[in-house]
DNA sequence: CTGAAAGCGCTAACAA
DNA sequence: TTGTTAGCGCTTTCAG
């Protein structure tokens, strides 16, 4: 339980100084290093056990190797869309850890209130999920950090959003069910994108929301006899229990491992998928090169 | 978009040394401030947007305000399990937010190999979910973190675990059924006791553990006529499809808004509670006070 | 009650 | 190819 070892222990065991570790470490590009002295900083890296301290290492380079997930919770949703929600963090955390970055999370139903998160932390780059157009003007950073929302909706032309695409679920629900679809079935969507698209398609009394003050039982009961599409894994799933499984297309967010029954009609809009398309457009943002080119609203597409 | 306002800006606006300014914002009780100049400083910070730089502040003070939750996931675990342990994660994220630290995701399958986070990035305390005694030698920090384990059993003394008491659970059960279970449903628990438990009471046939290589449907089947316990909410809602909900009761982590069938038999064993216990383990555990009379198993109670 | 200053571990000019 | 050194923004001892 000894003192941390740090770089300047190091540079005293190889004998060297500690700027040439830190290249070595950094594989520093301007600094040409022999190869005898790298060999040997690795050695010694291994054999006292190095660990770098990364608030150090963020002081001095004003990168945090951190990204934020900020879960905007609505106050009226239910858990099976923070589910849903979870299932595209973990993606996300498992791309930009691969990348070498941690994730902090959370989640919040205030999102203004938290944002100054970015700037204490220096994050350097933030996903946000499930933000509606209303709550933009509570984000104000004062300096830039790339932000990429996932699975919201902003009506605006500077900030970049990976969605669904609703219209080609539609699209192919139709040709699944072999009929125009009746009636929907999603979790409250911080999406107005969604909500409007769906808006053309259904009259509101076909549009079921889940949400606390809603009844989904209730719903389904008025239109067993019609054929609908459910947006989301755990309201199919409950509507399996209530309604005969051919009256319905689910669609889910992963190809495999789903809990749904075998002859379940589904349509997969990759949550796998998605979080690679996030992931990728943040790391375009976070090295800003490549991103120009970028739409700013890339749709997943149903696989 | 200028350069971010630092201590030091506060100070020169006030008219004071960036210690007193440090003072002012940590209520540090050893120095007394006058009440005019921490009113003036609060007001400058308000007026000048400061926000605390916590990578220098961990720098400096050894202290990063964060912790980790590590996510210790199978390979043989299906998603119905992750979705728990995200119920979970959400509930500490909330607990240790209010108490001030932010929290750092990391899900993994090869524990040893991430723990290094821990040091690396200064964390003030882990909580551990689902972890089994197998892996424990891969846990090596070299130093002090306090660590909490949640729904993972250890068979040792040293460490502080947060378990259902799922001997109460049974029993529970038993008078809700009022019979004697004859199967168990669950996830695969990386929880030797309750392993244990399980085993005291039903015969290996009778036991069903949820994995990539398991049918739950065929299990179903076989036990239609029984009465028996589903633990977990996913599980319970997809047995919902198959059985009379009158044949088993389910234990779930949630009061309030459950996807099951408002007549389906119940057990809460809760989360949040589950939650605030890890969270006062952890801050007993981090300011080094009130834990020596802590018991190393908290078991939370069926309500 | 307040300030000066050392130092936390690392990066990145600039020198050598 | 490597070393010296000045910070990064904050905490904290010690002196006033």
């Amino acid at each position: 339980m000894g003192r941390k070892v740090t770089m300047k222990d190091i540079a005293k065991d190889v004998g060297v100084s500690v700027a040439t570790v830190s290249y070595v470490l950094n594989y520093s590009e301007k600094e040409k290093i022999s190869h005898d002295t790298r060999l040997k900083v690795f050695e010694a890296v291994k054999r006292l056990g190095y660990v770098p301290n990364m608030a150090a290492k963020s002081l001095a380079s004003k990168s945090s190797q951190m990204i934020g997930i900020i879960i905007n919770l609505g106050a009226k949703n239910k858990r099976s869309k923070l589910y849903q929600y979870y299932d595209t963090v973990n993606e996300l955390q498992r791309q930009m850890h691969k990348m070498g970055y941690d994730v902090l999370l959370l989640s919040t139903k205030e999102i203004g209130k938290e944002f100054d998160l970015v700037s204490k932390r220096s994050l350097d780059g933030v996903f946000v999920i499930g933000m509606g157009e209303r709550q933009l003007n509570e984000i104000a950073t004062g300096y830039y950090v790339p932000i990429v929302f996932v699975d919201g909706y902003l009506e605006d032309d500077l900030f970049f959003k990976i969605l669904p695409d609703y219209r080609a679920v539609l699209q192919k629900a139709k040709e699944i069910l072999q009929t125009e679809p009746q009636y929907i079935i999603t979790e409250e969507h911080a999406n107005d994108l969604l909500t409007r698209i769906i808006q053309e398609q259904f009259p509101p009394e076909n549009i079921f929301v889940n949400r606390k003050d809603n009844s989904l039982e209730d719903f389904l009961q008025a239109h067993q006899q019609e054929k609908g599409i459910i947006v989301g894994e755990l309201l199919a799933l409950q509507a399996e229990r209530l309604l005969n499984n051919d009256q319905f297309v689910a669609v889910i967010s992963a190809e495999t491992d789903s809990m749904l029954l075998p002859d379940t009609k589904r349509i997969v809009v990759s949550n796998k998928k998605k979080a690679e398309y996030a992931a990728d457009v943040m790391k375009r943002l976070m090295n800003l090169e490549g991103f120009e080119e970028l739409p700013k609203i890339i749709f997943v597409e149903p696989e």
